[in-house]
DNA sequence: AATCTTTTGCAACTGAGTGTCATCTGGCAC
DNA sequence: GTGCCAGATGACACTCAGTTGCAAAAGATT
């Protein structure tokens, strides 16, 4: 059984050749943006990436930042979670693979991986007649005072 | 191991009964409403239980939908799911503990109980040192054609 | 540098849901 | 049954996250 905070490992994946090998041009707002996703270790929102990208350049569009976001996420260079009817975080793709658990108190996302769970789902959704293409666990949760 | 697609028991909580015990009116729109989720088997958002809920009473307005389903949800007499960035979709609480794995061709919403994966998920919070609140599995897939 | 797209910033817009408020009504008292 | 009144309703203004239309700006390619 696998089943431990997940450590970020310091991959760097080269997100701006494949825009530029999909024929996406590679911009300053662009740039910008892979670079805040390529440093931070957590998940945050469209206007929390815009505020960090404004430190960088003033001039950077908040719709700029959505439209980035959302191409990004086809390209399928980052993931997009919608926590609790909160707004759209996102993280970058590339690590392994992991599901979140929630501080409900502080809003602190924890990152976990069960492999068993991953393949009693996969189990789960053979015996529907469905193959998975993604899915979302999300526990919510206070720490525990013993 | 417990792992079938859920039967909606013929539950019929009075949650009238509830609702008058926590001293909250019984009016008409929230009779209809509650009709309406103690007899779909599907998963409605609020736009559409309003289109429902204006083929037996036409002076129902959609504010009234929204509001009767937070309180629905305060109560726990109803959840709350959101998939995919999509609208709130509800269903009546009361019957046993699913998840759902939905189709993502049809929009189709599949419900699952899986024990061992309640039972991992339950390990994986203690070891994180947390109690579950609550907690939400996806699966988003398409038919397997053979 | 000139050209041709793509992308940008801005502002106007959309969709889901909430807040305000004057009016209405369910539940109880008589 | 009638009267009363706090709680609930419908209408509509508003918020919040995200999208879209468009003229101007900036990549890529020559
Ligand atoms: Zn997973
Ligand atoms: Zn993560
Ligand atoms: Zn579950
Ligand atoms: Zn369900």
């Amino acid at each position: 059984m696998t089943k431990t905070p997940v450590k970020h490992a310091p991959k760097k994946p080269d997100y701006e050749k494949a825009l530029r090998k999909a024929g996406i041009r590679i911009t300053r707002p662009r740039k910008i943006i892979l670079g805040i996703l390529g440093e931070t270790e957590d998940h945050p929102d469209a206007l929390e990436i815009f505020r960090r990208a404004e430190q960088v350049d003033k001039s950077i569009s908040l719709s700029t930042v959505y439209r980035t976001m959302k191409l990004l996420e086809e390209m399928g260079a980052i993931h997009r979670h919608a926590f609790e009817g909160g707004p759209s975080r996102f993280e970058q793709a590339g690590g392994d693979h992991h599901d979140h658990l929630i501080d409900m108190d502080t809003g602190d996302v924890i990152e976990f991986r069960s492999d068993r769970i991953e393949q009693l789902q996969q189990e789960i959704a053979r015996q529907l007649g469905y193959d998975i293409v993604h899915h979302r666990l999300e526990l919510y949760g206070r720490r525990r005072k013993d």
